[in-house]
DNA sequence: CCATATTGGATCGATCATCA
DNA sequence: TGATGATCGATCCAATATGG
């Protein structure tokens, strides 16, 4: 594991609405230590005052939009040989999920938020550890992700019960977790219901009613989600054309992305391009 | 005028609801 | 957990709009 990039950033006025994300192949912890911003991630939008930590696992569209006029984040970007080291996809999720909601004067949270808070004050050029910051920041961060790790477990209950109704069995879940996995990196490719059920061992009814159950939306949908992300990640940040933007995140048809662009950001793309180009 | 983007309508596969 | 029928939504084609 090592740092590939990490930086503070302070919002103001000046710099608009948006303040950044796209879609990288590293992990990414992200962190607002003042001010309210949302996270735009999974096609979800999370709300979050200071302070908010967002865990942010490869391959995973995601864009900070500052909601407060004064907003300070910072942002680690990891290169991870071992993703074992980081939150899986759902752990992480329910982690940003929280971001919310939460009570940060919660004892087991507050110890969280001021080891992240701490987490970027090595860089701080009066810090007389500076010369080994990156080692003292790699240690800050295995302890943070396993205070979260710990913290979510003492949260979960023994057995994974979605809900009253509809029962799933953990093995179950480590498959659709292995199938998000799948789509999160694959997303660009052909792929399938038929295909994703396949690979779960699951009988296709079932695996897109443990699917919807688990994730919230279903594969289709949680597909479509992952591609308008990143295609909104590919007009903001490159000239790539809409035809090229809409087969490199899996689309077939250029007529069919346009118009569930339309339908999830309210504009087309090449208008959302114009208004949102950095 | 041509290349590219958007939209409407028809078709068929994906998803849902229900039962066993 | 699987099977089945009903409904919904994804996809494709063609027409139209837009911009250089």
């Amino acid at each position: 594991m090592h740092l590939r990039k990490i930086d503070t950033v302070n919002l103001t006025e000046a710099l608009g609405e948006e303040s950044g994300g796209g879609i990288h192949p590293y992990h990414e912890i992200l962190f607002i230590s003042e001010g309210v911003a949302a996270l735009k991630w999974m096609g979800q939008d999370y709300l979050a005052p200071a302070p908010a930590l967002f865990l942010l696992p490869p391959n995973t569209p995601h864009l900070l939009v500052k909601q407060s006029p004064a907003c300070k984040i910072g942002y680690i970007e990891l290169d991870m040989r071992c993703s074992a080291d980081f939150l899986d996809l759902s752990h992480a999720a329910l982690w940003n999920r929280m971001q919310s909601d939460k009570d940060p004067q919660l004892p087991e949270l507050a110890s969280i938020y001021e080891s992240a808070c701490r987490m970027w004050d090595s860089l701080s050029p009066q810090s007389p550890y500076k010369a080994i910051a990156e080692d003292l920041i790699m240690l800050d961060i295995r302890k943070l992700l396993l205070m979260i790790a710990y913290f979510l477990r003492a949260r979960e209950s023994q057995s994974i019960y979605i809900s009253d109704s509809f029962q799933i069995k953990s093995d179950t879940n480590e498959r659709i977790q292995t199938i998000i996995r799948y789509m999160e990196s694959n997303y660009y490719k052909q792929i399938t219901v038929n295909l994703l059920a396949s690979h779960a061992h699951l009988e296709v009814s079932y695996f897109i009613r443990a699917f919807h159950k688990i994730v919230g939306k279903t594969p289709l949908q949680y597909l479509h989600d992952l591609r308008l992300n990143a295609a909104a990640s590919f007009l903001q940040t490159t000239k790539m054309s809409v035809q090229h933007i809409t087969e490199a995140v899996g689309f077939q048809s250029i007529h069919y992305f346009s118009r569930l662009f339309k339908q999830r950001f309210g504009v087309s793309p090449s208008l959302w391009r114009s208004r949102h180009t950095l």
